[in-house]
DNA sequence: GTATGATTCAAATGAACGTTTGAATTGTTT
DNA sequence: AAACAATTCAAACGTTCATTTGAATCATAC
C-alpha cells in the first residue's frame, strides 16, 4: 500500500514518542516499525520536527476543536447565566477521555504523548504546543471565572492549572497506581470520571484564606 | 581546582537536563559548561544515565528525606490522633519549595528537572526514580487515609495521584502563567502557599457521589 | 627526588543520528 | 504505449553521540 504511508509514519510516531519520548525516537525506529523507508518521513513531513507536529495535530486539534465547541453549546444553552462548574469541567476532560477510547485498546498511547509534551519539547516546539491550548485555556480559564466570581482572576488561572496538572499528570502516572500496590481495577472511563469530580471540587473550594495568593507576601 | 569537578559536572547537568531534557543533552554541552574535560564525567560516574541518578541523589534523596522525618514528627506530635490533612500538605510540599528557595536566584531549576523526570526518562530509568518515591508516596497515603476515614483507600490513593500532578505541573508550567497574559507577581513563596491552599482543600473535598471510582462501572 | 596513585587531557573509536541523493518503481494522464 | 509526476528505495552524506584510550599532569608519600 502506497496511500496510507503517512498515516502509517503518523501511528508509529504516535507510538513511539509517547513510549520513549520525542528526542529519544530515530527516525530508524519510526520507519521500521511502520514498515516504510527511511526517506518517507522527510519525503512527506519535510523534517523529524515537522513529523511531531503534525502527530500533535493530528489528535490534539480535534480534541481541543471538540472543547470549544462543547464550551461554546453550554454558553448558548445557559445564556446570561454562568455555565455551572462541573459542567466546564466536563467539557475540557471529556474530549481526551474519548478519543482514548476510540483508540485501540490497551494502554492509551496518545494520552501518554500529551503528558510527555507538556514536559518534554524544547523551547521553540513548546511554543506550538502552548499556541494549541493558548485559546483553549484562555477560553475556560473565562467561563470558569463567571460562575465563581468570588474568585481572583489569578486565583482561577492558577486552579486551572492545577486541573491541567492532575489531568496531564493522570494520564501518565494513572497506570501505574495498580502496579504500585493493592491491584485494582482502574477502567478509564472511571478514573476520568474520579478526575472529574475531584476537579469540580477543586475548582469549587472556597478560598481558605481571605485572598490565599497575593495577601501574604513576604510574611514568610 | 581540581577537586571540586564533580560538583561542577553535576551542577551543570542539572541545569541542561532541566532545561533541554535528558536525551537532548549531550556530555558535550555538560562538559564545556562545568569547564572539565569531556573524559571526566565517565571518569566520575562511570556512564551518562549514572550521572542522571547522582543528580537526582544528590538534590531528590535529601527532599524525601525531610519529608519522611517531618513525617515522623507529625505523627509523633499527633499520638494517636490523625495528623491534620494540611500539616500533611505542608510536609509534603514545603521541603520542595525549601530547597528551591536555597537554590540560586531566578528559574529554579531542579524543580524543572522533577516536572521532566516526571514524564521523561526511559522505563528502566523510571524505575529508580519511582523506587525514590515509592516509600514516601505510601507513608504520606496512609497518612492522609488516617484523617480520612470515610474515603476509600483508591479514592485516597487517586488525590495523592492528582496533588503530586498538580505539584509537578505547577513547578513545570507555573512560570508560563505571567508569560500567558496579564503580568502579575508570582514570589515562588506565594505560589506554593496557593498550591498548599488548594491541595488540602483537595484532599479534604467531600465524595460528590457516594462512591466515585467503583461504584459506576460500565454505566457509560 | 623519586615512586605511586589519582586525575586531567587531547585524540580517536565505532555507532547512530537526521538528512540528502539519484536511480528504480509506481500510478495517472495523454 | 508513451510521457509524466509522485512515490519508494538502497545507499551514502556529514555530523554528533557516548565511550575509550594512553600519555601527560597532579598530588602525596616515601
Amino acid at each position: 500500500m502506497a496511500a496510507d504511508t503517512k498515516e502509517r509514519i503518523l501511528d508509529a510516531a504516535e507510538h513511539l514518542f509517547a513510549d520513549h519520548g520525542f528526542p529519544a525516537t530515530s527516525l530508524r525506529d519510526i520507519t521500521q516499525e511502520a514498515g516504510v523507508n527511511l526517506a518517507a518521513v522527510n519525503y512527506h513531513f519535510g523534517s523529524k520536527e515537522a513529523l511531531l507536529i503534525s502527530v500533535l495535530d493530528r489528535k490534539i486539534a480535534p480534541v481541543n476543536r471538540t472543547r470549544l465547541a462543547q464550551l461554546d453549546a453550554l454558553e448558548t444553552a445557559a445564556g446570561a447565566d454562568p455555565v455551572p462548574t462541573e459542567a466546564l469541567v466536563r467539557a475540557f476532560l471529556t474530549p481526551l477521555c474519548e478519543t482514548w477510547q476510540k483508540q485501540d485498546p490497551g494502554v492509551p498511547k496518545f494520552l501518554k504523548l500529551v503528558g510527555r509534551i507538556h514536559a518534554e519539547v524544547d523551547q521553540s516546539l513548546r511554543a506550538t504546543f502552548i499556541e494549541q491550548f493558548d485559546t483553549v485555556m484562555q477560553r475556560f480559564t473565562a467561563a470558569f471565572h463567571c460562575g465563581l466570581p468570588h474568585l481572583e482572576s489569578i486565583e482561577v488561572q492558577w486552579r486551572v492549572l492545577f486541573l491541567v496538572g492532575s489531568m496531564a499528570h493522570t494520564i501518565t502516572w494513572g497506570g501505574s497506581i495498580v502496579a504500585m500496590g493493592r491491584p485494582h481495577s482502574h477502567d478509564p472511563g472511571d478514573v476520568f470520571e474520579a478526575l472529574i469530580q475531584f476537579a469540580t471540587g477543586l475548582m469549587n473550594t472556597p478560598v481558605p484564606q481571605p485572598v490565599a495568593v497575593a495577601a501574604n507576601r513576604g510574611s514568610r
